[in-house]
DNA sequence: TTTTAAACCTAGTAAATAACTAGGTAATTA
DNA sequence: TAATTACCTAGTTATTTACTAGGTTTAAAA
């Protein structure tokens, strides 16, 4: 499992989605004026989640992206190795017996910490981010100002 | 917390400082044979593990490294924190308050995921994985070929 | 039917980082 | 004094991230 921006810009995009594709699809334009992510960077990033169901295009005028699954059924996890293709923490390529019929020494431990990382983020559906988040309210993009969800690189803490 | 091949690296040496400690200092020449990492690429993470204290060095004919504290007060997270310093998941600068007055969507899952990670990898120490990877009887390294604790990069697998 | 707004596609680029190379100096032992 | 090691600094290459620039299709709207 890697652990990027690129797969964390995903979720962000992802949670756009979800909390602004009641009332029809969202334009990759919307979300990079959003959430601050560029426009052609975020149709490479959407490739990789069309390319795994978890958002459908809908081309033309009034056109977007929706959701590919109901927000309860896409894990964190669904959406991170859609974008972030998973990378063995060892280097065995993923064979169990990569040193001489046995497991080498680390392989146990990148394993399970990987296993760590990915239950939990499997257990994380976009659906209870939002809940979590307590930020439901704020989906409707009709009728109030669409709102950032992660904070733009150029105004963040130094 | 960022996890690289870096960090992997970090650990592997440590344990190989662990496995062949006991009697009398490791060189790095020994560990960038054994393990297939540039001498010059250790010499910079046993930079950053020194100034952590977590080895302490021997100059001169007959020196090497020693582990900076018994290996059962050596965390995994101890040894990734010198080397692959914390990036945070968020970009908030790690502000509670990022997102006009409150925390953003993905704050508290990469916050939370963070933890899991740090937890998990402070849970583990050295001497922990020497008796769980059950190869503490290759550690003398007069009597028995030194062993590669990962594979090279250039005999994994395809 | 033409225009337009969107997805969709390909290639290239700048910046950051990982991993390494080269060539030193300083300390310690034999 | 010579050898061996840690220790230090400044590069270099490869990879990845994030982005730019230019297209083409599709379908709705004018």
């Amino acid at each position: 499992m890697r652990l990027s921006t690129k797969g964390r810009y995903a979720v962000t995009a992802m949670l756009d989605l979800t909390l602004n594709g009641s009332d029809g699809p969202v334009t990759l334009a919307e979300i990079s004026e959003t959430q601050g992510i560029s426009l052609s960077y975020l149709e490479q990033l959407f490739a990789a989640l069309r390319s795994k169901q978890l958002v459908k295009g809908v081309r033309g005028p009034g056109g977007g992206y929706y959701l590919g699954r109901e927000a309860d059924e896409i894990s964190i996890a669904d959406i991170i190795c859609a974008v972030d293709e998973w990378v063995e923490f060892t280097r065995c390529g993923g064979n169990r017996d990569c040193q001489d019929g046995k497991r080498c020494l680390t392989h146990n431990l990148w394993d399970d910490l990987s296993n760590e990382i990915f239950s939990f983020l499997q257990s994380i559906t976009l659906a209870e981010l939002v809940e979590r988040g307590g930020l439901k309210e704020h989906g409707c993009r009709k009728e109030k100002e669409r709102e950032s969800i992660m904070p733009r690189a150029d105004t963040a803490a130094a």
